[in-house]
DNA sequence: CTGTTAGCGCCTTCAC
DNA sequence: GTGAAGGCGCTAACAG
């Protein structure tokens, strides 16, 4: 493995003038610059980035963490950070969490172990306090409502306000008897949502329904697994909110599979608008991931105070309400 | 920023010893080790990986390049070999090309850079004999038959047979129309499966019909392109190999919304068995994604000879031939 | 314009 | 057991 030294040798020149070279920068004079070239390209000289990003004290690395890689919602997030990396020369490595707090923990601390220069969480299971210990060790954004929180950045979607909208449409469409289905039952974003459903009920003076409310689901598999409980139930909701439009899709191939009809008893909304909204037809609320993707990384990059981005759902009317 | 020397200082020892704690070495005295453990503890001491990398003239990390994150093939691949780096105290940088040929090749000098130990190519748009060049600088893997190769290694299905079989299947059944859809037209796996479809036309001494075969459907909306291809067909296929089952959904969907009948009109097979290919109740293909996946890893990470390791595909049968 | 030199932070051989 | 010293490969301040 040949370094900077060797070329420098090779080229009768210094290590300032081959690292001037190769770095592009002023004040080499065109001899010297073709030496030093002839030289690189003899040996097939390789800079060693390991190197210079010691020498720099960065890694143009960011950590992303997911809890699932496989799944259209963290994709699409993926896919705006991915497209805004590449135009700032960083990559990014994926950490894949399964919402288990080791794995969340070694992306904290590839952070203050210099591995990575800034951290974006996508969906988190360690509290925020846990997480605020690391920032000392750089940049933090997490893809939820931290308005208040001093130290680490935010992107997100106001899920109180997204819910009380849907949850509204469905009212003055005349539903009444309205469930929801969600993915994990604790985080921020779950809160919010729970808060804005108790809320709406309070306000329309409707009962809270404990049966109504399905947790666990992410995938098209769990709509099989909700429309299985709802089978189950004497009192049926009459539409539900989804917080993913796989899984919407899920409860609406398993409804055809029964003797429910969507929307006749049960009208669905999802969220997201994923194509396969688009694909069967799935009222939904589009939540624009891949600019929130991009909003994530330029936050982790950008080196000024701590900032909160909010950004707005859109009703896609469609036939599932 | 506390160094390793600041700590030794502070403990009244050396860097060695310092270093021999940090690493769990053997040869350090009690007390001392519990003087460099109070010092760091202290200082809030932090190993910099970067430089422990630099020394051992390793990263730790490795490359995963995929054309698309998003996409339920390469996300069940990366599971896969997300699952295995956890095992072994790696971590991946994704590198999403858009089968973009600078994407690729910033993968490529990654490696010859040593910001990444190995590297793992789902599917590449380069040559081989490009990809090849940057064997020297470390372990290169690549997801397609390169069985010949004796430089880069390859975790594979053999998309000759399986294409000859699933032809077979639906020869049986009294297909004789049969046409397909894939990705991309370029690449092995295409070359392959191209390859079986021509000679299986010839032995059934059936005509090759241009027509039939659908390229560049990697999605779910990709689905709806197909139909609408067949609509204005006169001579339309009966069935219809499709390359992956999301683009399979997204043609029984589309039939859905036509006067098409799956299979009365269109027979289906996929590929992959992806979840939405159980809910749909398509027959497909089954691919060991992830398995591939943690086979991937395994083999980069591996410093032996040159292997190439062959997958098979099983057929699950359902409704839509 | 160019070179010397001191880092960046850690590991590891070798001698005691 | 322990430590001094050289090395990993590159950058950048400083002196000329």
């Amino acid at each position: 493995m040949t370094n900077i030294r060797d070329i420098a040798r090779m080229a009768n020149v210094s290590v300032t003038t081959v690292s001037r070279v190769i770095n592009e920068h002023p004040y080499v004079s065109e001899e010297k610059r073709e030496a030093v070239l002839r030289a690189m390209e003899r040996a097939d000289y390789q800079v060693n980035m390991t190197a210079v990003h010691l020498s720099q004290g960065k890694s143009q690395l960011i950590g992303v963490v997911v809890p699932f890689a496989n799944h259209p919602y963290f994709g699409l997030l993926i896919e705006g950070i991915a497209k805004k990396a590449v135009e700032s020369n960083y990559h990014f490595v994926l950490i894949q969490t399964n919402y288990n707090k080791e794995r969340e923990q070694e992306a904290l601390d590839m952070l203050r172990h210099k591995q990575i220069d800034g951290l974006i969480i996508c969906s988190r299971i360690s509290g925020l306090d846990t997480i605020t210990k690391y920032r000392q060790y750089g940049k933090i954004v997490i893809c939820e409502n931290a308005k208040g929180n001093r130290t680490i950045d935010s992107v997100y979607i106001d899920h109180y306000q997204s819910f009380l909208s849907a949850l509204k449409y469905l009212y003055e469409k005349g539903y009444r008897n309205i469930g929801y289905s969600i993915g994990r039952e604790t985080g921020s974003n779950s809160y919010f949502r729970q808060q804005a459903y108790r809320d709406f009920l309070k306000q329309k003076d409707l009962p809270y329904q404990e049966s109504f409310v399905f947790t666990e689901n992410y995938n098209l598999e769990d709509g099989q697994k909700v429309v299985n409980l709802i089978q189950q139930l004497f009192h049926k909701p009459d539409a539900l909110l989804v917080t993913s439009d796989v899984v919407a899709a899920g409860i609406i191939t398993a409804c055809n599979h029964t003797n429910l009809r969507v929307p006749e008893d049960l009208a669905i909304i999802g969220f997201d608008n994923q194509p396969i909204a688009k694909m069967m037809g799935i009222t939904t609320f589009e939540i624009p991931l891949v600019t929130m993707g991009e909003k994530l990384f330029q936050q982790v990059i950008r080196t000024t105070s701590t900032a909160h981005q909010q950004f707005h759902v859109t009703l896609i009317e469609r036939n599932t309400v």
